[in-house]
DNA sequence: TCCTTTCCTTGACCCAGATCAAGCGCAGAG
DNA sequence: CTCTGCGCTTGATCTGGGTCAAGGAAAGGA
């Protein structure tokens, strides 16, 4: 999701502020309204899993508020986390029966959703929203292959580094701050679950998140709350080639 | 790239057996034209470069002959594969200027290759070949995740299984062979392009091909071939819950 | 208030896979 | 036919991160 983008959510439709534009930038005002019809918001309490693997899936739709993951076990138990999903950001597979993943929330979530074949429906006479779909797909695929590089040859400390500037650069984008004087995010996640979006185990994410801390590139205000003094640090810690990256 | 449509494929346009279907199952004659006319082949030799990361790209495509990488590097020169690219597999970014990934010919290439800004008007204009896209680019999101499980969460042994039994998979769709005494797949790769693919070190990836063989898991046939007598016994290596699994 | 639970940290030790190093085998060049 | 180089194998050793284990701290709940 693109900052233009992500500003004019901001400006969008009252009733559901980010979706209608998530969805498509350029609907006309007859588009909206069919749109506008069919939605229906679900919240979920945190931990709640919003939709199993392999389950027959009735619906698309986008996180309004809060956080949710996507992840995906294997039958020993080995967990991987594939996405995360933060406001904004779509879930569901027009064209697909089942889930291939887990989705859970994080946190408190709220959905705006779509039933599955009305919307697939509206998709085949509105080009606008296909072609809108397919860019966000393309985004989110080069955001799955950036992270192909974080898992396959990165080292814990650089792991680490990685998922805060990514949290920090979407957190930012949502949130509009200047961030002149460090950024400051609110992580979302647990130990564990930063262990399963990283591939590591969650001793070792605690271990790096100190070494960070003891050398100064995070600072911490209790558990959660981490403040970035030099972001430009922190890319380098990741490993980063360039400052710029691709939208998550 | 479902079965159905490689199949389809296959008995497509005469020219380019692979390619029309690929980008459009459902075209009427008109736009198949359309297509036609704007199309052109480009062979590339082994071991050449396709698309340089971060390279404008003028045209999109799809592979008809050889296999291709997509493969990410970082300034150090650690680097991790990121896709595979096999006849009929769509080449590009409808929308973008340029490439994340470098993408590099294994063997001789052919491609079938489109402008790309015709190709996008074009793509605005008929709403299937945009739907098409959107369900290749799902296809290789999917792709993608399961690929994250593979890199964060897998041992060296289950990672080289997975590996096998995806080519394996990909490559008896397009042959069409039916595999009853067991399947034997060319290895496009070579150890270290493995290594990449898998997020390990070329010895390691030597070293348990050779424990898959001494296992009686797979046989080899030169360096190259490898014949997999019992396909079942592969995706139980390769620690897969199911033996479906995604499209690749 | 204390107790329980959940999340996190830190230490000690171990092992899968990386690293370093040597050598094999085959294909193409001379 | 030998030479050379590349791809591959195998051995020896090292180490980053996993595993096991022991608490600490904060947030409810009784």
């Amino acid at each position: 999701m693109l900052l233009s983008d992500t500003l004019m959510a901001k400006e969008g439709c009252s009733a559901c502020p980010i979706r209608h534009r998530a969805v498509c930038a350029r609907c006309d005002s007859d588009e909206l309204s069919r749109l506008e019809e069919m939605k229906y918001y679900r919240t979920y309490e945190a931990g709640q899993h919003i939709i199993w693997s392999g389950d027959r899936m009735d619906f698309v739709g986008s996180v309004v508020k809060g956080i949710a993951t996507l992840t995906q076990t294997m039958e020993d138990g080995r967990t991987q986390m594939v996405g995360l999903l933060l406001p904004s950001d779509f879930v569901g597979r027009p064209g697909r029966e089942g889930s291939a993943y887990d989705v859970t929330a994080t946190t408190e979530v709220v959905m705006c959703c779509f039933r599955r074949k009305p919307f697939e429906r509206m998709m085949e006479e509105t080009p606008h929203v296909a072609h809108r779909l397919l860019q966000m797909t393309l985004d989110e695929l080069d955001a799955a292959r950036e992270w192909m590089l974080v898992l396959g040859r990165k080292t814990a400390r650089e792991k680490i580094a990685s998922l805060l500037s990514i949290i920090a650069r979407r957190s930012t984008l949502l949130e509009q701050q200047a961030a002149d004087d460090g950024v400051a995010i609110d992580l979302p996640l647990t130990r564990e679950a930063m262990a399963d979006y990283l591939g590591l185990t969650l001793e070792t994410v605690s271990r790096q998140v100190s070494a960070l801390k003891r050398d100064g590139v995070i600072v911490l205000d209790g558990k959660r709350r981490i403040l970035i003094p030099d972001m430009e640090r922190l890319l380098e810690e990741a490993g980063d080639d360039s400052d710029g990256g691709l939208p998550v």
